[in-house]
DNA sequence: ATTGTATATGCACATATACGCATATAATAA
DNA sequence: TTATTATATGCGTATATGTGCATATACAAT
């Protein structure tokens, strides 16, 4: 009950919605999350750590990168079946979004910058 | 996309969470909500409107009562097809809670207590 | 009209949330 | 070591949220 708050909680903020829809593309570190959205750094790692604390992101880190991705491991798993539905509900509700649609033309021009560890 | 974080805000409260519980068993009006969960009748008016508003519930005047349900007209239809995903959730989050099956129990003890309209 | 009952709402208040700025931390490169 | 880059976090601030108290509104019965 308390997860399923947090998880509600976590969806119920344009700017996370809006980083689930980009996440379900696919994977992102946070500056790719930055420039697809054109938010601040301080906002975009705050807002993936409250996706990630509610268990909807799993995270690795990769050299310089926090890697974020959607949690298709956790999510559905165990006690936590409610996040298969509520994946779903975030997909009906950002079809045919200008706002979705615009971030993920800008995710496909975002890079992780220089290679850190090529 | 707002109408989904209204809906999500909505649902990202365990006060209104235990509201559902007992409105997906059947429609209640304020007092009876008052009764099932033991809160104060502001509370119950002010969070039952508040689904209201995030178009979970559906509404009716009957007599000096307000009855509330779940709004299984509207949920689903057109551009909401999401909130069908999220009462799913909301069932599955609720499988075997204490706090919702002892609100379910006060509410089949719960009466609108003088019939105002017979 | 008056009384009683169910619900809604204005107000004050305590707490939570979202954000930016500046700075800290962590990992890599020179 | 020192510099650079990506990310995280402490702090202050503005706004939002949840609640109770008191009161208003709406409807019904007498």
């Amino acid at each position: 009950m308390q997860d399923f708050i947090k998880a509600t909680a976590a969806l119920s903020d344009i700017t996370r919605l809006r980083m689930m829809n980009i996440l379900l593309i696919r994977e992102c570190c946070v500056c790719e999350v930055m420039q697809a959205l054109e938010i601040s750094q301080t906002r975009a790692s705050r807002n993936l750590s409250i996706l990630y604390d509610a268990g909807l992101l799993s995270q690795r880190k990769e050299g310089l990168w926090t890697v974020y991705s959607i949690d298709r491991e956790g999510i559905g798993k165990g006690n936590k079946k409610y996040l298969d539905y509520i994946v779903k509900a975030v997909l009906s509700a950002l079809e045919n979004n200008k706002t979705a649609e615009a971030d993920i033309a800008r995710l496909e021009r975002s890079k992780r910058v220089p290679p850190a560890c090529s």
